[in-house]
RNA sequence: GCUCCGGUAGUGUAGACCGGUCAAUCAUGACGGACUCUCACUCCGUCGACUGGGGUUCAAAUCCCCACCGGAGCACCA
């Protein structure tokens, strides 16, 4: 038994590879909104895994419900640059709704093999029949009668829910969930892409099916719900003579921190003006872990450590937070921002001017330099204030001690400037100038606003860490500067 | 109701296929301490888990059965 732990995602069975055969994979998004961080998952492993084995990695769009799971024109473009921005750009972008006349003759090759059936059932009575396990009317139709029905759906002689194209399977079954599915439907709804030229849509496990074969994928790795998914196309595969790829799963994941966001909540929560739009640092889509300032590679990093285990999860953030301040604390700078900031005016000093490092580990990096005028009112965040009561000392960070004379208003004596204070008990502060630039902080788990030291403005598009509070994109410089909250 | 999958510390994960070396790995977290002019970083220490019950076996986290818990499918969604 070997000991040694894991790194990196675990082998993948190679064992039904044919000789010269690429090691192929896919992630298949629906592109009715913008990745998220559920979607991440899955163009992190599946590239990771072409990577490993130089293979290839298709980004395929299973854009083929123009109804319910409406297409966004602008989504297809946001997955392939999003999975650029991730690290892992496709090998390969290939668009279901191209691609219906082949799944049209792979229909009717079907048809003819007697292994699909047209039936014009009602919903309900296709249900009842199929729970007990009898044949519907129309399954014992001849393959010629079949294609005269099919040729009759292509060609607009049936309304939407009048006809559907099934593929027999068994119809005993004991599992229900594999009973003759459906692989075509009828939807007259507009799509985005190929506006009314199609009005017979394939189903996601047909169109999978086919692609994944054409494709030539060898490894199939997705969510645990599409598990009967596999099932219910190895009945296809099989009528066909291919073979079937290996497949596996993982559980569903459980974001903390995040109440229950599927594409369509947030749509209507950003439709609704209750989000700013899809880059809402409160919302878990890759768009907004970008504008927060994540590091492409941070993500990367928690998602193949979770690896490709079947079992449920609760994911927590902390655990992409903490892999982010590995790579993000070394490079972000530092300054001083002041949230709710209250004044303190200070009797008796010297004007000076601040000298803070830009990074404490690195003092190659240069200095801030802050200004600070005799008998400053300068100001400190409200949460300080309990350390500030009248008689007790404080150091204000790189600048100097205060004695705290009163409490409303604030008040305090300038008392020095030696560090011993620290050793006796001083607690240390942070600060920000009068004259300091209005930050607007949003955040995940709201807005803070405060004053910043103006050095900021110089940070645009940048990490930083704003001390003692947390780590910060610097993402807009306009009068007020606005900054996303990356995390503590 | 039918069917399928899973259950290792607060969280994620290794070990499970091929029982022993597992008084169970690593990370994160919590707590304590060192360092530090940050509540960041770094370092040290502590805490904390095999869902329960049977069975097989000299030996079970690992194999079998049952129960319980969690999740999924039974859509003209993906």
């Amino acid at each position: 038994m070997k000991r040694e732990a894991r790194k990196g995602l675990p082998p993948l069975d190679l064992s039904g590879l044919k000789p010269g055969q690429k090691v192929t994979l896919r992630i298949a998004p629906n592109p009715n909104g913008p990745p998220s961080l559920g979607n991440a998952r899955g163009i992190i492993v599946n590239a990771e895994y072409a990577r490993m084995y130089d293979g290839v990695f298709i980004m395929r769009f299973d854009d083929t419900d123009p109804a319910i799971k409406k297409p966004m024109l602008e989504a297809y473009q946001w997955y392939v640059e999003q999975a650029k921005w991730l690290g892992c750009p496709p090998d390969k972008v290939v668009i279901a709704s191209d691609r219906l006349p082949l799944y049209y003759e792979y229909a009717e090759k079907l048809i003819e093999l007697g292994k699909a059936y047209v039936c014009t059932c009602e919903n309900e009575t296709f249900h009842d029949l199929k729970e007990a396990g009898k044949p519907c009317p129309h399954r014992e139709t001849e393959p010629a009668g079949n294609m005269g029905q099919w040729k009759k759906m292509l060609a607009g002689d049936f309304a939407g829910k009048e006809a559907v194209l099934r593929i027999k399977t068994d119809i005993r079954h004991r599992d229900p969930a594999l009973r003759d599915w459906v692989a075509f439907r009828i939807v007259t709804e507009e799509h985005p892409r190929t506006g009314h030229t199609y009005r017979v849509w394939p189903m996601l496990d047909f169109e999978s099916a086919m692609e994944d074969h054409f494709l030539g994928v060898t490894h199939i790795i997705r969510g645990k719900d599409l598990m009967k998914t596999a099932d219910k196309q190895r009945y296809v595969y099989q009528y066909l003579g291919w073979e079937y790829p290996h497949v596996s799963h993982w559980g569903r994941v459980r974001l903390l921190g995040f109440g229950k966001f599927s594409t369509s909540v947030m749509k209507k929560g950003i439709q609704g003006g209750e989000f700013t739009g899809w880059d809402d640092p409160r919302l878990p889509t890759v768009a907004a872990l970008k504008r927060r300032g994540f590091e492409p590679e941070a993500i990367r990093n928690v998602m193949i450590n979770m690896g490709v285990t079947e079992t449920d999860i609760e994911f927590s953030m902390d655990t992409l937070y903490a892999e982010n301040r590995k790579i993000a604390d070394p490079k972000a700078n530092r300054y001083f921002f002041v949230a709710d900031p209250v004044a303190l005016r200070i009797d008796g000093a010297p004007g000076i001017v601040a000298k803070a490092p830009l990074h404490p580990q690195d003092p190659g990096r240069g200095y801030r330099e802050i200004p600070v005028p005799a008998d400053p009112g300068i100001l400190v965040a409200r949460s300080d204030l309990p350390v500030m009561q009248p008689g007790s000392i404080v150091r204000l960070k790189d600048l100097y001690n205060v004695k705290i004379t009163c409490a409303e208003p604030l008040r305090g004596e300038y008392i020095g400037n030696d560090i011993a204070v620290l050793k006796q008990g001083a607690k240390i502060v942070h600060w920000a100038p009068a004259d300091g630039v209005p930050v607007r902080v949003v955040g995940p788990e709201g807005e803070y606003h405060g004053i910043a030291e103006p050095g900021v403005k110089a940070e645009l598009n940048n990490v930083v860490q704003f001390e003692r509070f947390a780590f910060v994109r610097i993402d807009t410089i306009d009068g007020v500067v606005l900054a996303y909250y990356t995390h503590p």
